[in-house]
DNA sequence: TAGACAGGAA
DNA sequence: TGAAATCCTGTCTA
């Protein structure tokens, strides 16, 4: 490679220069080993974790191979205890291997030292069974399983699980045979989504069948998975966020699969039923009648036996989930996500409970293919007026935000922006009721928040969809509606400390590709040297990963 | 039997 | 770091 335009240093920290030669080519394949953890715009800095490397492993990534590309695309040569970093890591993910045995669950390894400091460590200790120490191996409590791999990989030793599923209760069917004006034939998976399809199930009964799929929002998350049932042809559990979300899934699994009415449940408040695929909330399985007492249905998870559990959205899966989770893993774990990282940290767990990253695609990847439309980000930069400033200054810092975020500023150049997208279909997204209020009245458009009867919610969508309505504010309600109509205009007033996930998704609601090919544009407007600047930042950082770049405009250019 | 709504949880 | 939205259950009304 001639183009170099890394700096690797002995930090862990990675930095890649924007404007220099290979830099896309460089950063699609660092995204598969490193995180990006800041990205001004000049130089992006990425980071090796534990976890970043071990992802790669779990993918079949050799240090070698990691190494050989640092090395080329490096200006200076990679320090030595960066290659002994990556190279230790890489080593370690399959040092220690869950394996079955006859009817015992064994942990191996080839480090039979290893081996002895676990069996004496005495926090480990009841993950095994007693004199369960034996040749190249340590026999582990069977019922232990996912509480053993969340011990271990905390203390650095990422286990890879090999000792199998159980094939689950038989559900045969088909994918669906389309209409004769969709072209007819069977339905089929688009060629990223059979392939994540494949690398899920690809190993047979000891490896494929647990990880995460990660693509972004309108990629066909629904369809890979229904990819990975129609392989395993087994009874599934799907668990979702919200109940608009579970008669999503059970709408296409009924339009794209062989599947009948009879055999597709919901189990949610309204409707409690068990089928061979049974769709529910996250919020169904965490309910407790009192805050320390049992969970009330628990016991779906037992109802019938599952094949494979498919986890929706898995960068919300709640503690309780986690739990269960562990319980539960001889059964095959699909995670589906737009967003990998979670805010909360609890990365390794849907590590260790779920399984590692399976599939992963660039958002850039799928919109050069076309199936998402391509989008230009745009911060609009506002000062704070001096009245403000002072108010500002002698705030606290959670209040600094908020009065940032708030800015009255914001009130023309949202009126500036919409003015200009007259021929568009813009959405107006924000965090703050007060601010939405005002916003609103301003600009003489319709509000949704949390409020809003579904009913009301139902006739905008319509409006908005139809064109009747060029113009819809939502409040966070937006995060979470699934049925929101697509748009190809976002202006951002405000959002959540520092969201990666939730700018992802905001942006995820212009990506659908536009009939005309018209450019999506999104707007997120930030005022000047303030806290809002450096959490505007944070919540970039995921789509900046994703090759979006932000132009950085001042309000008195727009 | 369905819809509306309050209360609690995370 | 805080604000907002959601869902589930139970109760009440028609």
């Amino acid at each position: 490679m001639t183009s170099q335009p890394l700096t690797v240093q002995s930090d862990h920290t990675i930095l890649a220069e924007v404007h220099a030669e290979g830099f896309t080519e460089a950063r699609d394949e660092l995204s598969l080993f490193a995180e990006l953890v800041k990205s001004p715009e000049h130089i992006h800095t990425y980071r090796l974790t534990p976890l970043s490397i071990w992802n790669a492993a779990a993918a079949g990534r050799s240090s070698e191979r990691i190494i050989e590309f640092l090395a080329g695309a490096s200006r200076y040569p990679v320090p030595p205890n960066v290659r002994r970093f990556i190279e230790d890591h890489i080593r370690r993910f399959g040092l220690l291997k869950l394996v079955r045995d006859g009817e015992r669950l064994v942990l191996r390894s080839d480090d039979s030292e290893l081996l002895d400091n676990l069996a004496r460590n005495a926090t480990l200790k009841r993950f095994f069974e007693k004199n369960g120490r034996e040749d190249g191996g340590l026999v582990v409590n069977e019922h232990l399983r996912g509480e053993v791999k969340q011990a271990l990989i905390k203390i650095g030793f990422p286990v890879e699980d090999l000792a199998g599923y159980t094939h689950g209760a038989d559900l045969a069917f088909g994918l669906a045979n389309r209409s004769v004006r969709s072209g007819g034939g069977a339905f089929e998976l688009r060629g990223y989504q059979a392939e994540a399809a494949d690398i899920f199930h690809a190993g047979g009964t000891e490896k494929g069948g647990s990880g995460v799929v990660v693509l972004p929002c309108g990629a066909g998350k629904t369809v890979v998975a229904i990819g990975c049932m129609q392989r395993l042809q087994t009874q599934t559990l799907i668990l979702t966020t919200n109940t608009i979300a579970v008669r999503q899934w059970r709408d296409e699994l009924l339009d794209k699969t062989s599947l009948t009415e009879d055999e597709v449940g919901e189990y949610t408040g309204d409707n409690k039923v068990i089928c061979p695929v049974t769709i529910t909330t996250y919020q169904m399985l965490t309910y407790r009648k009192r805050k320390t007492g049992e969970f009330t249905h628990f016991s779906l998870f037992g109802a019938r036996d599952w094949g494979l559990v498919v986890y929706d959205e898995v960068h919300l899966l709640p503690a309780p989930v986690f739990r269960v989770t562990a319980e539960i893993q001889a059964r095959r774990r699909l995670g589906l996500t737009a967003t990998l990282v979670r805010e909360d940290g609890r990365e390794e767990e849907v590590f260790s409970l779920i399984g590692p990253k399976k599939y992963d695609v660039p958002w850039k990847v799928l919109e050069r293919q076309g199936w998402i439309a391509t989008a230009h980000c745009v911060e609009v930069r506002l000062p704070l007026l001096p009245t403000l400033q002072m108010e500002y200054l002698s705030a606290g810092s959670r209040e600094q935000f908020r009065i940032a975020s708030e800015n009255p500023e914001k009130v023309d150049a949202v009126a500036q922006l919409v003015a200009r997208h007259g021929d568009d279909r813009v959405l107006v997204i924000g965090q703050y009721l007060d601010q939405l209020d005002e916003l609103a009245a301003n600009l003489e458009c319709p509000l949704i928040t949390g409020r809003t009867p579904t009913k009301e919610r139902e006739v905008l969508y319509k409006q908005f969809r139809e064109g009747v309505l060029k113009v819809l504010m939502v409040s966070k309600v937006g995060n979470f509606a699934v049925d929101l109509p697509d748009a190809n205009v976002a202006i951002q007033v405000s959002g959540t400390f520092g969201s990666r996930q939730e700018e992802a998704q905001r942006l995820g609601r212009i990506l659908r590709p536009k009939s005309d090919r018209r450019q999506a544009i999104f707007y997120s407007l930030v005022t000047r040297d303030s806290r809002e600047e450096h959490f505007a930042n944070n919540r970039q950082l995921f789509l900046t990963e994703q090759g979006y770049t932000y132009e950085i405009r001042d309000v008195a250019s727009l």
